[in-house]
DNA sequence: CGCATTTGTTTTAAACATAAAATATTTATG
DNA sequence: CATAAATATTTTATGTTTAAAACAAATGCG
């Protein structure tokens, strides 16, 4: 079921040219993604006066039509609980979202995208797009394919109970 | 001075395929990037009491034999100068850190790992390398080469003077 | 020299992020 | 039914992060 020297160095002080592409391969991921994020980032400050996470959390909740449970949302965007909450709260502010209460269950709430909310995501979403594509011009479509099928073998492994 | 149509789709409205197939490959990126590392942090939390962060200052540092700039180490990080500030101000309160004055420039400073730091640094580099390897047990040689290929494609148009 | 500009860093304000505790509600169980 | 356990969410404490302002020191220039 199971060989302990699986991907382990034998000694604990050596490691194998396997383990050492793929630390290379993580970093280099890292590295493009913080660099994409940071643009977009900037891109998102400048012509929208807003921020990445708002839009993922858009994005989200533009996907489910009927909106989603807190805990759902979180969950979605691989981020805690608690931190959604600060997220929403700032979307409802600027009228982008609204919670609605669930029947037969007080604790949850249904968070939404209200009709400004769903059109303004719509519009931002064509230009997100392009901005992306502008800063990955060096990919085609061949590239895409392959980086996608890799990284889908590497997330595979996940969400397995461990150990 | 500016073109609004430089890289925009003609009508506003669609999309091409390669902007999709882009946009695909940075979700992608983006969902692999979050899990590694919010189960790096993890490991960090639990084994070191430590974070990912502190530990990226302390791998820019072991490399950098002699120190850093902040300056310096917050462009090798790829994070703002701010940033750098607190997570040194950590790092040097646990005796991994020291701040030393730069000969003939009193503004900047030069910051290093201790002797202790170093070891420390060392011996975890190793077992933050096994991590790795183990979440990315489904990659292989050849898949970890061809995307750092891939993604130093994507890399190498940015760091341009923008316009 | 005197002073504007640039450079290196920290501070501040606001937002994001997590883990853990707290709260509220529902479900299960004796 | 009473209450223990589980579930859904928010709150709290701490840490990371950025952008922008503040500060300090060095450099350039008249």
């Amino acid at each position: 079921m199971d060989d302990p020297n699986l991907s382990r160095p034998e000694t604990g002080e050596e490691t194998s040219d396997l383990s050492k592409a793929r630390l290379r391969a993580w970093l280099q991921i890292l590295r493009v993604s913080r660099q994409t994020e940071g643009e977009l980032r900037e891109k998102m400050r400048v012509e929208y006066d807003s921020t990445l996470p708002r839009f993922d959390v858009m994005a989200a909740l533009y996907r489910a039509k009927d909106g989603l449970r807190m805990s759902a949302l979180s969950k979605s965007l691989m981020v805690s609980n608690g931190n959604v909450t600060g997220i929403v709260e700032r979307l409802v502010n600027e009228g982008m979202v609204m919670r609605v209460a669930v029947e037969n269950d007080r604790r949850a709430l249904i968070v939404k995208l209200t009709d400004e909310g769903r059109a303004d995501f719509a519009r931002r979403a064509l230009v997100h797009e392009g901005w992306v594509s502008d800063l990955f011009d060096g990919m085609n479509a061949k590239d895409a394919s392959d980086l996608i099928a890799i990284l889908r073998r590497v997330q595979s492994r996940k969400g397995q109970t461990h150990d």
